[in-house]
DNA sequence: TAGATTGTTAATCGATTAACAATC
DNA sequence: TAGATTGTTAATCGATTAACAATC
């Protein structure tokens, strides 16, 4: 991670699709790739994607343009895809279950220590062999063992007393599903992922392009 | 719907956290607001609230600020929140089934009226009273049946075909789970949820403020 | 009326795009 | 070397914030 001043967000956001879109290059052993024709790919304009990247580095080279491989670890890097981190689930209800089986999770590096609920009937079940804990043993779980990410996939009346918990014992980022803004101190990174948000705005959209009528 | 020129991404996605934030004013029976309250709630400034608002009309009034009621109701409809959709859901893997199960959606005015899925153990099997259909009866269906918006819940490797079996019948709006880019004519609008690229985005987060230390 | 708060214009800030010298 | 393409600066565009006259 080489320069300085802060990045900003709008570059931040588009890390992810450069690390797509350069896996599925090197799937394809392109070994390398020029801004150009990386933005014919991507959609971004080629002088966005060499603002961005030099954000972090000079990876280019002149007159060649960007090694596939090369390009795909360091933003790999950059994005944190080579730490791992442990995690917890609180909330086993349908979201929570989905979290927990999807796959992609373990690849990234996000471990899945332990899933709590509140619901009896849940508390016990297994979920991929993690066995469905007792939300009263929350607080407990977290002096005890060092989590890093905290997934809450509770209802939204839940949250924060949820988030309150992995707050007081060191957890040091939210990946929050409930529709409700957490309240957390700055040195807590809060992820939302807003379900309906998304829906609206796609109905939004369908409304105002009038593509659609009833 | 008032003004005329076009809204901006900008604007149109922090409608539906005026709009959360107006039905729990509304809950609190809180009936009036001003921008600067509503500023101080929401975390957007009282002078982007008033600019985003009036983008769609003269909801307030001088001196008093913006009925609660009103305000909620009109940014509901700008939102097509009082039209009704018809929706399939492609894929009844642990996304598909938790959107199934996900009680808001109908209560958005989106119903669900059938599954496909291309898996024989899940073909058949019944998900909130609906049964999975075999993915190949989805063209078909399609046909038969005038459905609004497609859920995308396959892996990404088969999420262009399903989509393109969609835009061929007509469906106008795709909520996309698959981790890929769909091509899609202008007309059909995209909304994707990347739940990964949500995740990398987090762990980039945490590396980022030196919060994260293995 | 006086006070409050909007709607709206103007100023500022930040992000994207264009241009081009540097250089592989 | 000549051609290609980067890294980077400058220009443009768009979004946010500030200011204030209009008005309830």
């Amino acid at each position: 991670m080489a320069k300085e001043t802060k990045i900003s967000m709008a570059v931040i956001r588009r890390l992810p699709k450069y690390h797509r879109y350069l896996g599925e290059l090197l799937r394809k052993d392109i070994d390398r790739i020029s801004s150009k024709e990386l933005s014919e790919r991507i959609g971004f304009t080629a002088s966005q994607i060499r603002q961005d990247l030099n954000c972090f580095g000079d990876f280019g080279q002149q007159g060649y343009g960007y090694n596939v491989k090369d390009l795909y670890d360091q933003i790999g890097k950059i994005l944190g895809l080579d730490k791992n981190y442990k995690t917890v689930i609180v909330g086993a209800g349908n979201i929570g279950q989905a979290v927990a089986n999807y796959a992609k999770f373990e690849k990234l590096g996000f471990h899945l220590q332990a899933i709590f609920d509140k619901n009896p009937k849940l508390v016990g079940i297994k979920i991929r062999d993690i066995e469905v804990k007792d939300v009263d043993c929350l607080d407990t779980y977290l002096k005890e063992n060092k989590i890093d990410i905290g997934i809450i996939c509770v209802p939204k009346e839940h949250a924060q007393s949820i988030a309150d918990i992995m707050i007081k014992n060191g957890i040091k980022g939210i990946w929050n599903f409930a529709p409700t803004d957490l309240n957390a101190p700055d040195d807590v990174i809060v992820e939302n992922v807003h379900l309906s948000e998304s829906l609206m705005i796609l109905s939004y959209r369908l409304n105002e392009s009038e593509l659609f009528k009833e």
